[in-house]
DNA sequence: AGCATAACGTA
DNA sequence: CGTACGTTATGCTC
């Protein structure tokens, strides 16, 4: 078999190189902020990125030492003595280096009682016997000796791993003299400083090897000793003990035991899903890129072997990335055609990016594979007409960041339809961790490119648009198949049939905000304001000084050392001060200060509400929030700019901040409709307990018949306390809530906790075996799911650190429910918004709250709104339960609560 | 100015 | 030692 058609084998001396790397990288420049030294490592895996790519091997693995001790310090224990204490800023590394390797899919082989070099020759031995090119990568020269026709090694030099010299037979022969199996001979009798190895005195690498040239090998010359002349000739005869235990010592072991096959070897694609959290944890960024270049040519390519490149270490990928075509300027007929032929090129859609100034559309770039085009738009352009036109129909369109950008079409009066992908959405779904916020980001993540920056010094607003827009557009389109693939295919029906048709609803609703009552909000922040600064001058005379009462740390002067109070839960910056810990603290140690305290912190908490609400209402009087559809990684969305999802509801004053929320003037009133315990209800529908199902379909108030089973008494005879006991029950249940959390949030003890939770899964075990099924599916699968197919990964499910892969414990216990809540949350917003468009309502849907919507109702619409938004909302999806909605209407939000 | 922390509002 | 968010003030570092 000709050498180039021959399976590649890669065997790399992990501590060897992983030390060369060590010293040849700054440590200084090279650590996480939290301190990790990380050259080691990023040295290791920079160079066997660069191996990868140039030797391409079929087969791979690292091999370590397991320890510092192996047969051959038990043989003479001064082997390897004169290798000083490890340096601390390495030792960590090493365990590091071994996670990333697994993560990449890199197989790591290490064995009781020998050495790394030892792996090496076995496996130089086996790949030899089976037909492969076998390549070492090792900075111990003992390696030296198995080179030979097949087997070549590649040496670290001084400079450090990114170059290594390649060692064949020839090469040997050349740079020693000698063949490669003598090197050991040679080695035995100069000795090997590193190794605490002591040679023949006076005998250096020439004199030995004019020797193995007269009498063959080590044994000659020990036969023929009596023949050598000279002092050197007398140290070898007085010292021949030294070169016979170093040829015993330096011989390496080719037929370990490896409890892997060559087959097992094999290299596989780098999962870039799995190297990125360990990469990100050591926060390589670089190499990061590198790995997703590798992994995106082997999707493309189907190949095993990496893209081909010369990368140097740590400058730019020498392969060039592509780089977008130049924008065609069009309009008129000549857009239209370019438009029918790009509809044609691209059935699966177009890529869109919109140039956005001050909320408004002045430009657009269009995208296909290979061509880009660049609009300067305008109302009233009619040669834009062919572009209008395309974007009013449903031709399939792909936007990034889509949701601002329909906006901006809203507000130029531009129609909008066919969004069959934004690859933001798509990414989230893909990791719900995101760090990934931007186009930018997803180009660095999936394609490994960058995308070039545009100067803002160079923006020339010329025909008012800027450069920028067909890039991102053919940007976006490069990376619609590719997050595509990345998703399930239970993901890709989520995405189309609830994220993408999400996007012009949450743009709607943002559009639309909601009035609130400036004035009301002005009085409520002026008499809060008054009460706040009461309550700090009792406070203040109480404790005979004014201090800041926002400031934890000089609270904690206060609490802990001028009034001497206990030691309350630490934090990482001392002890807490929070409400909870307060109302401890007022009950072991009452003192007026503290009720001062929690006081004020209520008030002036609800009079930064009031005045951040206030500050973010418009010119038209109203409040427009914004939503994250990509908000939480549980699926449900989030609220800010300002926050809506966090209004006061609990206590009497933060009910008057809701009912500063109204409606328009060409509206009657608010209609706010929520699902009644749909967490509880999913559980119910997920579990199958018969019982919880029982108590849904059975009309009776759900904690009472959850009281009266744990309690085993008549409904009727289930006191407040016995219900309040299982509403906390069954609440914390979703939460992954521990006999400790209940009783802490109970007030009662352990043991009535614990009895509690007892009878709770006596009655309802269906629940309890869910929950542990969840956690115990998430740790098979890696990830959870919920109804409709939204996947949640948990890599910490498998974390040794306790508190770690507990909290992912908890987390993934809770993801179904709250994800499912929100898949459910999201169809029915879909829906009723598509239902009021069609009954030609003119009533709107205005705001979310999780489990909450809020409309305002056009006049005369009351009873068709009800009835929509009940019937939409409670058949979003088909449970084991039914779904319940309350609806509740006044002439603001806190009337509409019913 | 930018960042982390503690605290706290909602579902 | 209960999940998911966003916002704020404080106090540190740059």
């Amino acid at each position: 078999m000709p050498d180039a058609d021959k399976p590649t084998l890669l065997v790399i001396d992990g501590h060897s190189l992983a030390f060369r790397a060590f010293y040849a990288l700054p440590v200084d420049s090279f650590s996480t902020r939290d301190g990790q030294h990380t050259n080691a490592i990023h040295g290791f895996l920079s160079m066997l990125l660069l191996l990868l790519a140039n030797e391409k091997p079929t087969h791979l693995a690292v091999a370590f030492d397991k320890s510092r001790v192996s047969f051959r310090t038990r043989e003479y224990e001064e082997y390897k003595g004169t290798r000083g204490e490890t340096p601390p800023e390495f030792k960590g590394q090493v365990p590091l280096l071994q996670d990333a390797l697994k993560a990449m899919g890199v197989r790591t082989l290490e064995i009781d009682d020998y050495e790394a070099d030892d792996i090496l020759a076995t496996l130089a031995a086996r790949g030899r016997a089976e037909g492969y090119r076998v390549l070492l990568v090792s900075g111990d020269r003992d390696t030296i000796q198995l080179v030979n026709d097949d087997v070549t090694l590649l040496y670290p030099n001084t400079q450090g791993v990114s170059q290594l010299k390649r060692y064949d037979t020839a090469a040997v022969v050349e740079r020693y003299g000698i063949r490669p199996e003598q090197y050991p001979d040679v080695a035995a009798l100069v000795g090997e400083t590193s190794d605490n190895l002591i040679g023949i005195t006076k005998v250096g690498e020439k004199t030995a090897v004019k020797w193995l040239g007269l009498y063959g090998d080590l044994e000659g010359i020990l036969a023929h000793a009596d023949e050598i002349k000279g002092v050197v000739g007398q140290n070898l005869r007085d010292q021949k003990e030294n070169a016979i235990r170093n040829r015993r010592l330096n011989q390496l072991v080719s037929d370990v035991e490896l409890d892997v096959t060559l087959d097992e070897l094999e290299a596989k694609p780098i999962d870039v899903e799995g190297v990125r959290p360990i990469f990100e944890r050591l926060e390589f960024r670089t190499l990061l890129e590198r790995v997703v270049k590798i992994a995106a040519g082997e999707t493309n390519g189907g190949a095993v072997a990496p893209v081909p490149t010369q990368t140097p270490l740590e400058s730019a990928p020498a392969v060039e990335a592509p780089t977008a075509p130049v924008p065609q300027r069009l309009a008129g007929p000549e857009l239209s055609d370019w438009l029918a032929r790009a509809r044609a090129a691209e059935p699966a859609g177009l890529g869109l990016s919109l140039e956005i100034i001050d909320g408004s559309v002045v430009g657009a770039g269009i995208a296909t594979a290979d061509e880009t085009v660049h609009l300067a738009w305008q109302a009233g352009r009619s040669d834009m007409a062919p572009f209008e036109e395309w974007l009013a129909s449903d031709a399939p369109k792909i936007i990034t960041d889509a949701k601002p950008q329909v906006k901006a079409l809203s507000r130029s009066g531009l129609s909008f339809d066919g969004l069959v992908l934004d690859p933001l959405v798509a990414g989230w779904l893909v990791r719900p961790n995101l760090t990934e916020r931007s186009l930018s980001d997803l180009v660095t993540f999936h394609l490994g490119e960058t995308v070039p920056q545009a100067d803002p010094a160079q923006l020339v607003p010329e025909e008012g648009s800027d450069a920028g827009a067909p890039e991102y557009a053919w940007y976006t389109l490069r990376l619609a198949p590719i997050v595509l693939r990345a998703l399930s295919e239970g993901s890709r029906r989520l995405l189309a049939e609830i994220e993408m048709p999400l996007v012009p609803v949450l743009a709607a609703m943002e559009l639309r905000g909601v009035t609130v009552e400036h004035d009301e909000l002005a009085t409520l922040s002026s008499e809060l304001g008054d009460r706040a600064a009461a309550l700090a001058a009792s406070a203040f005379a109480e404790i005979g000084r004014e201090v800041n009462l926002g400031s934890p740390k000089q609270l904690q002067e206060v609490l802990f050392d001028q009034l001497g109070m206990p030691k309350t839960r630490a934090t990482k910056t001392g002890y807490t001060t929070d409400a909870s810990a307060l109302a401890d603290l007022q009950e072991s140690n009452p003192h007026p200060f503290l009720g001062y305290l929690l006081e004020h912190r209520d008030v002036t908490k609800l009079r930064q509400i009031v005045e951040s609400l206030d500050k973010s209402i418009g010119p038209d009087g109203r409040i427009h929030t914004s939503y994250g559809q990509i908000g939480a990684a549980t699926g449900r969305m989030s609220s800010n700019d300002p926050n809506l999802q966090n209004i006061p509801i609990r206590t009497e004053d933060g009910r008057r901040i809701r009912k500063a929320f109204r409606h328009g003037s060409e509206y009657t009133e608010l209609l706010t409709a929520d699902y009644s315990q749909i967490e509880m209800r999913i559980m119910a529908h997920l579990s199958g307990d018969p019982g919880l199902i029982e108590a849904f379909n059975s009309g009776e108030d759900l904690h009472r018949f959850v009281g009266a089973r744990v309690f085993a008494v008549d409904p009727a005879d289930v006191t407040p306390f016995m219900r309040t006991k299982v509403k906390a029950m069954s609440y914390g249940l979703a939460y992954g809530l521990s006999a400790f959390g209940l009783s802490k949030q109970l007030r009662i003890d352990r043991a009535e906790a614990t009895q509690l939770m007892k009878e709770y899964f006596q009655r309802f075990g269906a629940v309890r075996d869910y929950l542990r099924g969840v956690v115990e599916q998430a740790k098979v699968d890696g990830y959870t799911e919920t109804i409709f197919g939204r996947r949640r990964p948990f890599p910490d499910l498998a974390s040794p650190n306790r508190v770690h892969r507990e909290n992912a414990e908890r987390a993934a216990l809770n993801s179904p429910i709250q994800g499912s809540a929100a898949d459910i949350m999201k169809i029915a917003m879909t829906t009723v918004e598509s239902e009021i468009a069609a009954r030609g309502l003119a009533s709107r849907m205005l705001m979310t709250v999780h489990d909450e919507l809020i409309f305002e109702v056009a006049p005369g619409e009351t009873e068709v709104l009800e009835e929509v938004v009940r019937d939409r909302m409670s058949h979003a999806a088909e449970l084991l339960v039914p779904l319940d909605v309350q609806i509740g209407r006044g002439a603001n939000w806190d009337d509409a609560a019913h």
